[in-house]
RNA sequence: GCCCCGGUAGUGUAGUGGCCUAUCAUGUGAGCCUGUCGAGCUUGCGACUCGGGUUCAAAUCCCGGCCGGGGCGCCA
């Protein structure tokens, strides 16, 4: 028998067809003589009755029973049989083939299943298995539709995307996936060669350099689907392999780049969810980010921002401003709206806000109620009319609304007013959760200062184009793509001019001999006629769980890993035969009776 | 490396010191049932993550390990 129809696609218009279904028996009912069989493949489920009083072939009949009695739970059976109009009244119009059901006339095992470990049937999320479960049966987690649904979204988002560059003369190359160790950046999967004993390959990070110089290529236009690894612990959102739409474009400046993203992305929107998508995006400088939200990727599907008040209550006889003014601190406010539930916000809630603030490291909070006679609050009286009407007017208080200062460290007050700022729109419920906000952050800083060393770092990767002249505050030609609070890509115009590269790696540390060690290749590929250029990288595991409304970036990826970086599906990592690490001229230092003196005795 | 939460039949759960020979559902085996659709009915099966401790008594309390998850650090 050869399949003659899917599961999904028997109808009204197939009655009284011949036809061969191939499938997963997901259900079976037994009546006692009537029997009946969801038959689902991945295109939908389809009944299927066996009518004892209705049997063609007497003389087959005990072979037909005999082969359906082994039609157990998810095994893959075939069936050949007549498609019929179901019994008035016994429809199921949930099910777009529930109007017709297949008569079966034949019937064959083609492999049977044990019984599942969990059911793949639908079920309300919270009846599902544990993670750990579904991930040690992927394949059968991936069996449920909605798994299904996913992994066809993800392809159509990617379709949507190679769509979209294609059309616009970009072209697609896949760059290697052994490369070369950098000292920059996370820490490498390093694939030992076998070829060169004691030398390393390492899988990408990201195709940066690759990227860009497939520019000094004159490819022009670059993208491609890449997968990416970095050795860094895992989070919800983040994977040891993961996978990021990169882009590049020659002769480009910041908008090009900018415009195109917002096309491609605009694009991929509404071929998914078919509406329009707004365009351009709010965009927001680092500086306004970190001060208002306290964050590079701050969400805005609310409010809440911080405002800085320092200078306006310098003066104020408040004993406790006036002691993180002297150790020059910062302090800032928010304004809790009225409209976004001020009211929700009693003394109790302030003492618990309180309390949390002091865990999270300040020394505490203070507040004040806007009423019709101005602010109230047990601290008022060290602020002047003047200042209070200062306060009022830089954070937009009106009737009703309720201010809550912090005050400490620039660093602290960012940070935790930031936290305290999410804390206070996940308690209001202020976060619509079908909002999808895109935001630019643009101008980050090229350089970060360790606080400690007073070494310099690359705040994105050393090699962004400086906005102006080189100097340690230099602001860099970057652009960061952040969806509902979560980065989502990060870009730039790149540096063209080896020379003004080599001033960057210069800056961050690199002497002349490393520089030429770790970057020459590249350094010289610059020297060739680099156009200009710049691109950007979307993570594509984040983008499609964030439309999706996924918890995290497992519930869209095929087979991931997990938490600790194993793969619950195929048990990888695992340890390897001794001749397999001798071929690479390895040593595990991670065994049980390993002897020191073995190493030392081979030196 | 650190902090927090969790671990009870195959699966999801109830059980906060003795009422536990551990609840319920689902699954699974057997039987019944001729229009169901996550069919129904009867009946059998099946579990306290591991080690140590406290106690007359531990699924329950304490300590440690293992496993899973969230986060900090880390992630140019």
């Amino acid at each position: 028998m050869k399949r003659t129809h899917t599961c999904g696609e028997i109808g009204a218009g197939d009655l009284g067809r011949d036809v061969c279904l191939q499938g997963w028996v997901r259900f079976s009912r037994d009546h006692g003589g009537i029997l009946f069989f969801d038959l689902a493949d991945a295109y939908g489920t389809t009944q299927l009755v066996y009518d004892p009083e209705d049997v063609p072939d007497e003389a087959g009949k005990d072979a037909l029973e005999k082969a359906l009695d082994g039609f157990t739970r998810e095994s893959v059976v075939s069936v050949g049989g007549t498609v019929r109009e179901r019994i008035p009244g016994t429809e199921d119009p949930r099910n777009p083939t529930g109007e017709a059901e297949v008569l079966v006339k034949e019937a064959e095992m083609l492999s049977p299943s044990h019984p599942p470990p969990f059911e793949i049937g639908e079920q309300k999320e919270h009846l599902l298995p544990a993670e750990e479960t579904r991930l040690r049966y992927r394949y059968l987690d991936l069996r449920r539709a909605e798994m299904m649904r996913v992994m066809r979204f993800r392809h159509r988002l990617l379709s949507l995307a190679r769509e979209h560059l294609d059309d616009r003369s970009f072209l697609e190359v896949e760059t290697p996936l052994l490369t070369r160790s950098t000292p920059e950046g996370a820490r490498d999967f390093l694939v030992p060669s076998r070829v060169h004993p004691g030398s390393f390959y390492a899988l990408p990070q990201s195709p940066q350099l690759f990227k860009q110089m497939l520019m000094v290529a004159g490819a022009d236009r670059y993208y491609q689907i890449a997968r990416c690894f970095r050795d860094e612990d895992s989070r919800a959102d983040r994977q040891p392999e993961f996978t990021q739409l990169d882009l590049e474009m020659s002769f480009v400046d910041r908008e090009d780049v900018i415009a195109a993203v917002e096309a491609l992305i605009a694009h991929i929107w509404k071929g998914l969810h078919g509406e329009a998508l707004s365009t351009p995006f709010l965009r927001l400088g680092h500086e306004e980010a970190m001060d208002r939200y306290g964050t590079d990727s701050p969400d805005l599907r609310f409010g809440l921002p911080m405002t800085e008040v320092t200078s306006m209550v310098a003066d104020a006889p408040y004993e406790i401003f006036q002691r993180v003014l002297a150790k020059k601190g910062a302090i800032v406010g928010i304004n809790v709206k009225k409209e976004d539930g001020a009211d929700a916000v009693g003394r109790n809630e302030i003492d618990r806000l309180i309390s949390w603030v002091k865990r999270h490291g300040l020394g505490g909070m203070t507040w004040m109620k806007v009423s019709s006679a101005g602010l109230e609050s047990n601290i008022v009286k060290y602020f002047t009319p003047e200042v209070q009407h200062g306060l009022t007017e830089a954070m937009d208080a009106a009737e009703g609304d309720l201010l809550l200062f912090l005050a400490g460290s620039r660093e602290k007050v960012r940070e935790t007013g930031g936290l305290l700022r999410e804390k206070l729109a996940a308690d209001l419920d202020l976060i619509d959760e079908d909002k999808h906000q895109f935001l630019w952050v643009v101008d980050c800083p090229l350089f970060e200062k360790d606080p400690v060393s007073g070494k310099l770092t690359a705040l994105h990767h050393p090699f962004v184009r400086p906005a102006g002249e080189l100097s340690p505050d230099v602001l860099g030609e970057s652009y960061d793509l952040c969806l509902n609070g979560v980065e989502l890509g990060s870009g730039s115009l790149r540096n063209h001019d080896s020379s003004l590269q080599r001033s960057i790696l210069s800056m961050l540390g690199l002497s002349d001999e490393r520089m030429e060690q770790e970057f020459g290749f590249f350094l010289e590929a610059l020297g060739y006629g680099a156009p200009p250029h710049g691109g950007i990288a979307l993570g594509v595991d984040r983008m499609v769980s964030i439309m999706l409304g996924k918890e995290s970036i497992r519930e869209v990826i095929a087979f991931p890993k997990n938490k600790r970086m194993h793969s619950p599906v195929d048990g990888s990592p695992t340890p390897v035969d001794d001749d397999k690490l001798s071929e690479l001229q390895l040593m595990s230092l991670a065994i049980d009776d390993l002897d020191l003196d073995d190493i030392e005795d081979l030196e």
